[in-house]
DNA sequence: ACCGTAACCGACACCTCTGTCGGTTGTCAA
DNA sequence: TTGACAACCGACAGAGGTGTCGGTTACGGT
Protein backbone atom coordinates (compact mmCIF):
# COMPACT_ATOMS: atom_id res chain seq x y z
CA UNK A 1 0.00 0.00 0.00
CA UNK A 2 2.08 2.59 -1.22
CA UNK A 3 1.82 5.56 -3.25
CA UNK A 4 4.67 7.10 -4.33
CA UNK A 5 2.97 10.36 -6.12
CA UNK A 6 -0.07 10.63 -3.58
CA UNK A 7 0.77 9.23 0.09
CA UNK A 8 -1.38 7.25 1.85
CA UNK A 9 -3.15 9.58 4.02
CA UNK A 10 -3.41 6.98 6.78
CA UNK A 11 -1.81 7.33 10.17
CA UNK A 12 1.96 7.54 9.96
CA UNK A 13 3.22 4.16 11.47
CA UNK A 14 5.60 5.62 13.37
CA UNK A 15 8.31 3.16 14.89
CA UNK A 16 9.20 5.89 17.58
CA UNK A 17 7.71 5.60 20.68
CA UNK A 18 6.39 8.46 22.52
CA UNK A 19 8.61 10.19 24.13
CA UNK A 20 6.80 10.94 26.99
CA UNK A 21 7.23 7.59 28.53
CA UNK A 22 10.75 7.82 30.02
CA UNK A 23 11.40 4.17 28.97
CA UNK A 24 10.13 1.56 31.72
CA UNK A 25 11.00 -1.76 31.90
CA UNK A 26 8.02 -4.19 32.53
CA UNK A 27 7.98 -7.75 33.11
CA UNK A 28 6.54 -10.36 30.78
CA UNK A 29 3.32 -10.52 32.15
CA UNK A 30 2.94 -6.68 32.30
CA UNK A 31 4.28 -6.33 29.06
CA UNK A 32 2.28 -9.08 27.51
CA UNK A 33 -1.16 -7.10 29.22
CA UNK A 34 0.08 -4.14 28.02
CA UNK A 35 0.09 -5.15 24.23
CA UNK A 36 -2.86 -6.86 24.60
CA UNK A 37 -3.95 -3.32 25.55
CA UNK A 38 -2.71 -1.44 23.14
CA UNK A 39 -3.33 -4.00 19.99
CA UNK A 40 -6.99 -3.70 20.99
CA UNK A 41 -7.20 -0.23 19.84
CA UNK A 42 -4.96 -0.64 16.93
CA UNK A 43 -6.96 -3.85 15.11
CA UNK A 44 -10.68 -2.36 16.10
CA UNK A 45 -9.54 0.93 14.22
CA UNK A 46 -7.74 -0.51 10.84
CA UNK A 47 -8.63 -3.79 10.89
CA UNK A 48 -6.33 -7.14 10.76
CA UNK A 49 -4.68 -6.22 7.82
CA UNK A 50 -4.80 -2.74 8.21
CA UNK A 51 -3.00 -2.87 11.62
CA UNK A 52 0.79 -3.17 11.15
CA UNK A 53 3.24 -4.68 13.73
CA UNK A 54 4.55 -1.48 13.87
CA UNK A 55 1.84 0.50 14.90
CA UNK A 56 0.78 -2.12 17.17
CA UNK A 57 4.24 -2.21 19.48
CA UNK A 58 4.35 1.77 19.59
CA UNK A 59 0.59 1.40 20.59
CA UNK A 60 2.10 -0.76 23.58
CA UNK A 61 4.87 1.48 24.67
CA UNK A 62 7.73 -0.94 22.85
CA UNK A 63 9.37 -1.10 19.61
CA UNK A 64 8.15 -3.85 16.65
CA UNK A 65 10.52 -6.80 17.42
CA UNK A 66 9.38 -7.07 21.11
CA UNK A 67 5.86 -8.32 20.05
CA UNK A 68 8.05 -11.15 19.10
CA UNK A 69 9.36 -12.06 22.21
CA UNK A 70 5.61 -12.37 23.63
CA UNK A 71 3.61 -13.10 20.72
CA UNK A 72 4.89 -15.94 17.92
CA UNK A 73 3.47 -13.69 15.12
CA UNK A 74 0.62 -11.54 14.05
CA UNK A 75 -1.63 -13.83 13.66
CA UNK A 76 -1.28 -15.41 17.08
CA UNK A 77 -1.46 -11.84 19.02
CA UNK A 78 -4.84 -11.48 17.25
CA UNK A 79 -6.45 -14.40 18.05
CA UNK A 80 -5.33 -14.25 21.77
CA UNK A 81 -6.77 -10.55 22.03
CA UNK A 82 -10.20 -11.71 20.16
CA UNK A 83 -10.60 -15.12 22.29
CA UNK A 84 -9.71 -12.46 25.30
CA UNK A 85 -12.65 -9.57 24.23
CA UNK A 86 -15.06 -12.40 23.04
CA UNK A 87 -14.82 -13.92 27.09
CA UNK A 88 -15.12 -10.48 28.35
CA UNK A 89 -18.52 -10.38 26.23
CA UNK A 90 -19.63 -13.09 27.09
CA UNK A 91 -18.73 -12.46 30.29
CA UNK A 92 -20.69 -9.12 30.62
CA UNK A 93 -23.61 -10.24 29.00
CA UNK A 94 -23.77 -13.50 30.74
CA UNK A 95 -23.68 -11.40 34.42
CA UNK A 96 -26.46 -9.25 33.17
CA UNK A 97 -29.32 -12.16 32.23
CA UNK A 98 -31.76 -12.66 35.08
CA UNK A 99 -33.83 -16.00 35.30
CA UNK A 100 -36.54 -13.15 36.45
CA UNK A 101 -39.21 -11.48 34.86
CA UNK A 102 -41.19 -11.78 32.32
CA UNK A 103 -39.82 -13.36 28.67
CA UNK A 104 -40.08 -9.68 27.07
CA UNK A 105 -38.41 -8.45 30.34
CA UNK A 106 -35.80 -10.70 30.28
CA UNK A 107 -34.88 -10.26 26.07
CA UNK A 108 -35.10 -6.57 26.93
CA UNK A 109 -32.67 -7.14 29.75
CA UNK A 110 -30.68 -9.19 27.32
CA UNK A 111 -30.70 -6.47 24.30
CA UNK A 112 -29.87 -3.94 26.98
CA UNK A 113 -26.90 -5.56 28.17
CA UNK A 114 -25.35 -6.22 24.77
CA UNK A 115 -25.61 -2.62 23.93
CA UNK A 116 -24.49 -1.62 27.14
CA UNK A 117 -21.41 -4.10 26.50
CA UNK A 118 -20.99 -2.03 22.83
CA UNK A 119 -21.21 1.52 25.14
CA UNK A 120 -18.39 0.50 27.68
CA UNK A 121 -16.21 -1.38 25.45
CA UNK A 122 -16.76 0.59 21.89
CA UNK A 123 -13.16 -1.12 20.92
CA UNK A 124 -13.77 -4.54 21.44
CA UNK A 125 -17.56 -4.03 19.83
CA UNK A 126 -15.91 -3.13 16.87
CA UNK A 127 -13.41 -5.54 17.22
CA UNK A 128 -15.74 -8.60 17.76
CA UNK A 129 -18.55 -7.46 15.62
CA UNK A 130 -17.17 -5.23 12.96
CA UNK A 131 -14.26 -6.48 10.43
CA UNK A 132 -15.86 -10.05 9.51
CA UNK A 133 -13.27 -10.04 6.53
CA UNK A 134 -9.42 -9.93 5.53
CA UNK A 135 -6.40 -12.11 7.12
CA UNK A 136 -5.46 -15.35 6.99
CA UNK A 137 -7.42 -18.78 6.72
CA UNK A 138 -7.08 -19.30 10.48
CA UNK A 139 -8.13 -15.87 11.56
CA UNK A 140 -11.11 -16.76 9.70
CA UNK A 141 -11.55 -19.97 11.25
CA UNK A 142 -11.20 -18.31 14.70
CA UNK A 143 -13.71 -15.77 14.29
CA UNK A 144 -16.16 -18.22 12.26
CA UNK A 145 -15.62 -20.35 15.80
CA UNK A 146 -15.82 -17.50 18.24
CA UNK A 147 -19.17 -16.67 16.27
CA UNK A 148 -20.67 -20.11 16.37
CA UNK A 149 -19.95 -19.88 20.18
CA UNK A 150 -22.20 -16.64 20.34
CA UNK A 151 -24.91 -18.10 18.30
CA UNK A 152 -25.36 -21.48 20.59
CA UNK A 153 -25.62 -18.81 23.72
CA UNK A 154 -28.17 -17.03 22.04
CA UNK A 155 -29.88 -20.09 20.35
CA UNK A 156 -29.90 -21.68 24.27
CA UNK A 157 -31.32 -18.80 25.52
CA UNK A 158 -34.66 -18.77 22.90
CA UNK A 159 -35.01 -21.99 23.23
CA UNK A 160 -35.42 -22.59 27.23
CA UNK A 161 -38.06 -19.38 26.48
CA UNK A 162 -39.58 -21.22 23.21
CA UNK A 163 -40.21 -24.53 25.01
CA UNK A 164 -41.43 -22.46 28.18
CA UNK A 165 -44.19 -21.27 26.00
CA UNK A 166 -44.99 -24.43 24.85
CA UNK A 167 -43.97 -24.27 21.29
CA UNK A 168 -40.61 -25.62 19.63
CA UNK A 169 -39.77 -24.10 16.77
CA UNK A 170 -37.87 -25.69 14.12
CA UNK A 171 -34.23 -25.53 14.75
CA UNK A 172 -32.78 -24.48 11.39
CA UNK A 173 -35.50 -21.53 11.75
CA UNK A 174 -34.12 -20.95 14.95
CA UNK A 175 -30.34 -20.88 13.67
CA UNK A 176 -31.63 -18.02 11.17
CA UNK A 177 -33.73 -16.10 13.57
CA UNK A 178 -30.66 -15.95 15.70
CA UNK A 179 -28.26 -14.99 13.27
CA UNK A 180 -30.92 -11.99 11.80
CA UNK A 181 -30.65 -11.37 15.61
CA UNK A 182 -26.90 -10.81 15.90
CA UNK A 183 -26.56 -9.04 12.54
CA UNK A 184 -29.74 -6.48 13.62
CA UNK A 185 -28.19 -5.68 17.25
CA UNK A 186 -25.33 -5.28 15.14
CA UNK A 187 -27.01 -3.13 12.82
CA UNK A 188 -28.53 -0.79 15.65
CA UNK A 189 -24.43 -0.37 17.44
CA UNK A 190 -23.69 0.50 14.10
CA UNK A 191 -26.19 3.53 13.69
CA UNK A 192 -25.88 4.61 17.72
CA UNK A 193 -22.31 5.18 16.80
CA UNK A 194 -23.07 7.40 14.23
CA UNK A 195 -25.77 9.01 16.82
CA UNK A 196 -24.24 9.09 20.05
CA UNK A 197 -26.58 11.58 21.04
CA UNK A 198 -29.29 8.90 21.52
CA UNK A 199 -30.02 7.47 24.47
CA UNK A 200 -29.45 3.62 24.99
CA UNK A 201 -32.92 3.10 26.77
CA UNK A 202 -34.15 4.58 22.87
CA UNK A 203 -32.34 2.40 21.12
CA UNK A 204 -33.08 -0.49 23.06
CA UNK A 205 -36.93 0.60 22.55
CA UNK A 206 -36.17 0.53 18.92
CA UNK A 207 -34.82 -3.10 19.13
CA UNK A 208 -37.80 -3.84 21.07
CA UNK A 209 -40.16 -2.72 18.57
CA UNK A 210 -38.88 -4.38 16.02
CA UNK A 211 -37.66 -7.76 17.10
CA UNK A 212 -40.05 -8.09 19.93
CA UNK A 213 -43.32 -6.58 18.90
CA UNK A 214 -42.79 -6.79 15.07
CA UNK A 215 -43.36 -4.67 12.27
CA UNK A 216 -46.96 -6.40 11.72
CA UNK A 217 -48.56 -4.91 14.87
CA UNK A 218 -49.50 -1.91 13.97
CA UNK A 219 -51.11 -3.21 11.04
CA UNK A 220 -52.74 -5.46 12.76
CA UNK A 221 -54.27 -3.05 15.48
CA UNK A 222 -55.41 -0.95 12.74
CA UNK A 223 -57.15 -3.88 11.71
CA UNK A 224 -58.61 -4.48 14.47
CA UNK A 225 -60.40 -1.47 14.95
CA UNK B 1 1.54 -10.82 4.33
CA UNK B 2 4.62 -13.28 3.49
CA UNK B 3 5.63 -15.75 6.40
CA UNK B 4 8.99 -17.56 5.06
CA UNK B 5 8.98 -20.93 7.05
CA UNK B 6 5.28 -20.80 6.84
CA UNK B 7 3.98 -20.07 3.28
CA UNK B 8 0.63 -18.45 2.63
CA UNK B 9 -2.26 -20.77 1.91
CA UNK B 10 -3.71 -18.22 -0.15
CA UNK B 11 -3.74 -19.15 -3.59
CA UNK B 12 -0.81 -17.92 -5.65
CA UNK B 13 -1.50 -15.48 -6.87
CA UNK B 14 0.00 -15.87 -10.81
CA UNK B 15 0.50 -12.86 -13.11
CA UNK B 16 0.62 -15.37 -15.75
CA UNK B 17 -2.67 -15.50 -17.72
CA UNK B 18 -4.43 -18.44 -18.47
CA UNK B 19 -3.03 -20.78 -21.41
CA UNK B 20 -6.51 -21.31 -22.50
CA UNK B 21 -7.16 -18.13 -23.72
CA UNK B 22 -5.40 -17.67 -26.96
CA UNK B 23 -4.04 -14.11 -26.62
CA UNK B 24 -7.44 -11.98 -27.83
CA UNK B 25 -6.99 -8.23 -27.93
CA UNK B 26 -10.46 -6.51 -26.98
CA UNK B 27 -11.62 -3.07 -27.50
CA UNK B 28 -11.51 -0.77 -24.39
CA UNK B 29 -14.94 -0.86 -23.24
CA UNK B 30 -15.04 -5.16 -23.93
CA UNK B 31 -11.71 -5.37 -21.74
CA UNK B 32 -13.10 -2.69 -19.18
CA UNK B 33 -16.14 -4.74 -19.06
CA UNK B 34 -14.08 -7.85 -18.46
CA UNK B 35 -12.20 -6.54 -15.79
CA UNK B 36 -15.02 -5.42 -13.82
CA UNK B 37 -16.44 -8.84 -14.14
CA UNK B 38 -13.55 -10.86 -12.75
CA UNK B 39 -12.85 -7.97 -10.51
CA UNK B 40 -16.20 -9.09 -8.58
CA UNK B 41 -14.91 -12.80 -8.07
CA UNK B 42 -11.99 -11.65 -6.35
CA UNK B 43 -12.85 -8.36 -4.49
CA UNK B 44 -15.78 -10.97 -3.44
CA UNK B 45 -13.48 -13.92 -2.32
CA UNK B 46 -10.55 -11.75 -0.64
CA UNK B 47 -11.68 -8.00 0.40
CA UNK B 48 -10.38 -4.91 -0.60
CA UNK B 49 -6.83 -5.20 0.92
CA UNK B 50 -6.46 -8.88 -0.10
CA UNK B 51 -6.89 -8.57 -3.94
CA UNK B 52 -3.96 -7.45 -5.55
CA UNK B 53 -3.59 -5.86 -8.92
CA UNK B 54 -1.68 -9.58 -10.45
CA UNK B 55 -4.92 -11.42 -9.17
CA UNK B 56 -7.48 -8.56 -10.70
CA UNK B 57 -5.24 -8.81 -14.01
CA UNK B 58 -5.45 -12.95 -14.52
CA UNK B 59 -8.90 -12.38 -13.21
CA UNK B 60 -9.41 -10.63 -16.03
CA UNK B 61 -7.51 -11.97 -18.69
CA UNK B 62 -4.32 -9.41 -18.84
CA UNK B 63 -1.34 -8.19 -17.05
CA UNK B 64 -1.62 -6.39 -14.01
CA UNK B 65 -0.38 -3.31 -16.01
CA UNK B 66 -3.46 -3.15 -18.35
CA UNK B 67 -5.42 -2.26 -15.26
CA UNK B 68 -3.96 0.76 -15.01
CA UNK B 69 -5.00 1.55 -18.87
CA UNK B 70 -8.63 1.63 -17.46
CA UNK B 71 -8.59 2.56 -14.35
CA UNK B 72 -6.20 5.33 -12.65
CA UNK B 73 -5.91 3.04 -9.38
CA UNK B 74 -7.27 0.24 -7.40
CA UNK B 75 -9.07 2.59 -5.79
CA UNK B 76 -10.77 3.96 -8.50
CA UNK B 77 -11.48 0.56 -9.79
CA UNK B 78 -13.10 -0.94 -6.36
CA UNK B 79 -15.30 2.33 -6.18
CA UNK B 80 -16.31 1.92 -10.07
CA UNK B 81 -17.09 -2.12 -9.29
CA UNK B 82 -19.15 -1.16 -5.74
CA UNK B 83 -21.26 1.51 -7.37
CA UNK B 84 -21.93 -1.02 -10.40
CA UNK B 85 -22.88 -3.70 -8.36
CA UNK B 86 -25.22 -1.21 -5.78
CA UNK B 87 -27.09 0.26 -9.28
CA UNK B 88 -27.52 -3.34 -10.35
CA UNK B 89 -28.67 -4.80 -6.67
CA UNK B 90 -31.18 -1.42 -6.22
CA UNK B 91 -32.46 -2.12 -9.90
CA UNK B 92 -33.07 -5.89 -9.20
CA UNK B 93 -34.73 -5.03 -5.88
CA UNK B 94 -36.84 -2.08 -7.09
CA UNK B 95 -38.46 -4.01 -10.16
CA UNK B 96 -39.58 -6.52 -8.17
CA UNK B 97 -41.37 -4.06 -5.56
CA UNK B 98 -44.89 -3.78 -6.55
CA UNK B 99 -47.35 -1.39 -5.27
CA UNK B 100 -50.17 -3.67 -4.65
CA UNK B 101 -50.96 -6.24 -2.01
CA UNK B 102 -51.55 -5.92 2.05
CA UNK B 103 -48.38 -4.23 3.92
CA UNK B 104 -47.22 -8.09 4.73
CA UNK B 105 -47.40 -9.36 1.19
CA UNK B 106 -45.26 -6.04 -0.15
CA UNK B 107 -42.85 -6.96 2.87
CA UNK B 108 -42.39 -10.48 1.76
CA UNK B 109 -42.21 -9.31 -1.82
CA UNK B 110 -39.20 -7.23 -0.78
CA UNK B 111 -37.44 -9.75 1.34
CA UNK B 112 -37.77 -12.09 -1.02
CA UNK B 113 -35.85 -9.79 -4.11
CA UNK B 114 -33.50 -9.23 -1.57
CA UNK B 115 -32.85 -13.04 -1.17
CA UNK B 116 -32.91 -13.75 -4.41
CA UNK B 117 -30.37 -11.11 -5.59
CA UNK B 118 -28.11 -12.57 -2.84
CA UNK B 119 -28.86 -16.15 -4.62
CA UNK B 120 -28.60 -14.87 -7.90
CA UNK B 121 -25.64 -12.98 -7.67
CA UNK B 122 -23.54 -14.20 -4.20
CA UNK B 123 -20.01 -12.50 -5.34
CA UNK B 124 -22.20 -9.23 -6.03
CA UNK B 125 -23.74 -9.74 -2.34
CA UNK B 126 -20.10 -10.59 -0.69
CA UNK B 127 -19.09 -7.02 -1.92
CA UNK B 128 -21.92 -5.07 -0.65
CA UNK B 129 -22.82 -6.56 2.66
CA UNK B 130 -20.18 -8.32 3.51
CA UNK B 131 -16.17 -7.26 4.06
CA UNK B 132 -17.47 -3.89 5.35
CA UNK B 133 -13.66 -3.16 6.29
CA UNK B 134 -10.20 -2.89 4.67
CA UNK B 135 -9.19 -0.29 2.12
CA UNK B 136 -8.06 3.59 2.36
CA UNK B 137 -10.60 6.31 4.08
CA UNK B 138 -11.85 7.06 0.26
CA UNK B 139 -12.91 3.44 0.16
CA UNK B 140 -14.71 3.87 3.36
CA UNK B 141 -16.32 6.85 2.41
CA UNK B 142 -17.70 5.09 -0.56
CA UNK B 143 -19.49 2.46 1.26
CA UNK B 144 -20.76 4.86 3.63
CA UNK B 145 -22.65 6.82 1.07
CA UNK B 146 -24.03 3.56 -0.83
CA UNK B 147 -24.75 1.93 2.69
CA UNK B 148 -26.59 5.43 3.48
CA UNK B 149 -28.89 5.31 -0.04
CA UNK B 150 -29.88 2.16 0.56
CA UNK B 151 -31.14 3.01 4.09
CA UNK B 152 -32.71 5.80 2.36
CA UNK B 153 -34.07 3.40 -0.19
CA UNK B 154 -35.95 1.43 2.47
CA UNK B 155 -36.88 3.96 5.23
CA UNK B 156 -38.93 5.55 2.12
CA UNK B 157 -40.93 2.20 1.57
CA UNK B 158 -41.33 1.79 4.96
CA UNK B 159 -42.65 5.36 5.85
CA UNK B 160 -44.95 4.95 2.80
CA UNK B 161 -46.39 2.31 4.84
CA UNK B 162 -46.37 3.66 8.16
CA UNK B 163 -48.30 6.46 7.02
CA UNK B 164 -51.07 4.54 5.19
CA UNK B 165 -51.32 2.86 8.18
CA UNK B 166 -52.00 6.37 9.92
CA UNK B 167 -49.20 6.30 12.71
CA UNK B 168 -45.81 8.22 12.27
CA UNK B 169 -42.74 6.69 14.05
CA UNK B 170 -39.83 8.89 15.17
CA UNK B 171 -37.73 9.41 12.34
CA UNK B 172 -34.48 8.24 14.70
CA UNK B 173 -36.32 5.26 15.53
CA UNK B 174 -37.09 4.60 12.19
CA UNK B 175 -33.46 5.15 11.26
CA UNK B 176 -32.57 2.39 13.67
CA UNK B 177 -34.88 -0.02 12.45
CA UNK B 178 -33.66 0.19 8.97
CA UNK B 179 -30.34 -0.29 10.29
CA UNK B 180 -31.74 -3.37 12.08
CA UNK B 181 -33.47 -4.67 9.08
CA UNK B 182 -30.20 -4.51 6.72
CA UNK B 183 -28.27 -6.01 9.39
CA UNK B 184 -31.12 -9.11 9.94
CA UNK B 185 -31.09 -9.66 6.49
CA UNK B 186 -27.22 -9.61 6.10
CA UNK B 187 -27.48 -12.39 8.69
CA UNK B 188 -29.78 -14.46 7.57
CA UNK B 189 -28.06 -14.41 4.13
CA UNK B 190 -24.49 -15.50 5.80
CA UNK B 191 -26.60 -18.48 7.41
CA UNK B 192 -28.04 -19.11 4.17
CA UNK B 193 -24.50 -18.97 2.95
CA UNK B 194 -23.29 -22.05 5.02
CA UNK B 195 -26.81 -24.26 4.57
CA UNK B 196 -27.56 -23.67 1.20
CA UNK B 197 -29.85 -26.64 1.51
CA UNK B 198 -32.42 -24.60 2.70
CA UNK B 199 -35.03 -23.12 0.28
CA UNK B 200 -35.76 -19.46 -0.24
CA UNK B 201 -38.80 -19.21 0.97
CA UNK B 202 -38.08 -21.00 4.41
CA UNK B 203 -35.48 -18.47 4.87
CA UNK B 204 -38.29 -15.44 3.73
CA UNK B 205 -40.52 -17.57 6.60
CA UNK B 206 -37.90 -17.26 8.92
CA UNK B 207 -37.65 -13.01 8.08
CA UNK B 208 -41.12 -12.64 8.43
CA UNK B 209 -41.25 -14.65 11.09
CA UNK B 210 -38.82 -12.38 13.02
CA UNK B 211 -39.37 -8.90 11.40
CA UNK B 212 -42.81 -8.91 10.89
CA UNK B 213 -44.41 -10.90 13.32
CA UNK B 214 -42.05 -10.31 16.07
CA UNK B 215 -40.50 -12.61 18.97
CA UNK B 216 -43.31 -11.89 21.31
CA UNK B 217 -46.23 -12.31 19.27
CA UNK B 218 -46.47 -15.87 20.44
CA UNK B 219 -46.39 -15.45 23.83
CA UNK B 220 -48.90 -13.01 23.09
CA UNK B 221 -50.89 -15.42 21.41
CA UNK B 222 -50.31 -17.71 24.75
CA UNK B 223 -51.38 -14.97 27.23
CA UNK B 224 -54.45 -14.59 25.69
CA UNK B 225 -55.85 -18.35 25.71
C1' DA C 1 -3.56 -2.07 -48.38
C1' DC C 2 -2.00 0.83 -44.90
C1' DC C 3 -1.45 3.65 -41.12
C1' DG C 4 -2.28 5.58 -36.76
C1' DT C 5 -4.52 4.77 -32.53
C1' DA C 6 -4.59 2.46 -28.41
C1' DA C 7 -4.53 -2.15 -26.20
C1' DC C 8 -1.11 -4.65 -24.27
C1' DC C 9 3.16 -5.95 -21.84
C1' DG C 10 8.13 -6.35 -19.52
C1' DA C 11 11.07 -4.08 -16.64
C1' DC C 12 11.89 -0.71 -13.20
C1' DA C 13 11.65 2.10 -8.93
C1' DC C 14 10.16 2.36 -4.53
C1' DC C 15 7.68 1.25 -0.57
C1' DT C 16 5.82 -1.44 3.47
C1' DC C 17 5.39 -5.42 5.76
C1' DT C 18 6.60 -9.71 8.49
C1' DG C 19 9.77 -12.34 10.86
C1' DT C 20 14.79 -13.44 12.51
C1' DC C 21 19.15 -12.78 14.90
C1' DG C 22 22.63 -11.20 17.87
C1' DG C 23 23.81 -7.85 21.04
C1' DT C 24 22.65 -4.68 25.04
C1' DT C 25 20.94 -3.55 29.41
C1' DG C 26 17.51 -3.19 33.18
C1' DT C 27 16.05 -5.83 37.11
C1' DC C 28 15.68 -9.21 40.61
C1' DA C 29 17.41 -12.98 43.45
C1' DA C 30 21.10 -14.80 45.90
C1' DT D 1 27.34 -6.42 45.21
C1' DT D 2 27.06 -9.31 41.50
C1' DG D 3 25.63 -12.45 38.17
C1' DA D 4 22.19 -14.32 35.23
C1' DC D 5 17.83 -14.17 33.11
C1' DA D 6 14.93 -12.04 30.06
C1' DA D 7 13.03 -7.64 28.28
C1' DC D 8 14.32 -4.83 24.80
C1' DC D 9 16.15 -3.08 20.37
C1' DG D 10 18.79 -2.13 15.61
C1' DA D 11 19.76 -4.10 11.47
C1' DC D 12 18.98 -7.54 8.01
C1' DA D 13 16.67 -10.61 4.69
C1' DG D 14 13.01 -11.75 1.83
C1' DA D 15 8.58 -11.24 -0.07
C1' DG D 16 4.82 -8.89 -2.09
C1' DG D 17 2.45 -4.78 -3.50
C1' DT D 18 1.44 -0.40 -6.22
C1' DG D 19 2.16 2.59 -9.84
C1' DT D 20 5.13 4.35 -14.03
C1' DC D 21 7.35 4.26 -18.52
C1' DG D 22 8.55 3.18 -23.09
C1' DG D 23 8.20 -0.12 -26.60
C1' DT D 24 5.48 -3.44 -29.42
C1' DT D 25 1.74 -4.89 -32.12
C1' DA D 26 -3.13 -6.01 -33.10
C1' DC D 27 -6.96 -3.90 -35.24
C1' DG D 28 -10.38 -0.68 -37.25
C1' DG D 29 -11.24 3.31 -40.20
C1' DT D 30 -10.14 5.13 -44.55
Amino acid sequence: MSVPSAPSKRAAPDDRRPAATPRRRLSGAARRGAILRGALGVFAARGYDGASMAELGTAAGVTRTVLYDHFRSKQELYVALVEQQNALFLGHVGARITGEGSTSERMRATIDAVFHFAQAHPAAWALLFGAMTGGDDAVADTRRALRAGQVEAVAALLARDAHEAGLDRDPAQMAVIVEMLIGALTGAVAWWRREPSATRDAVVDAAMELLWTGLGRPAAERERR
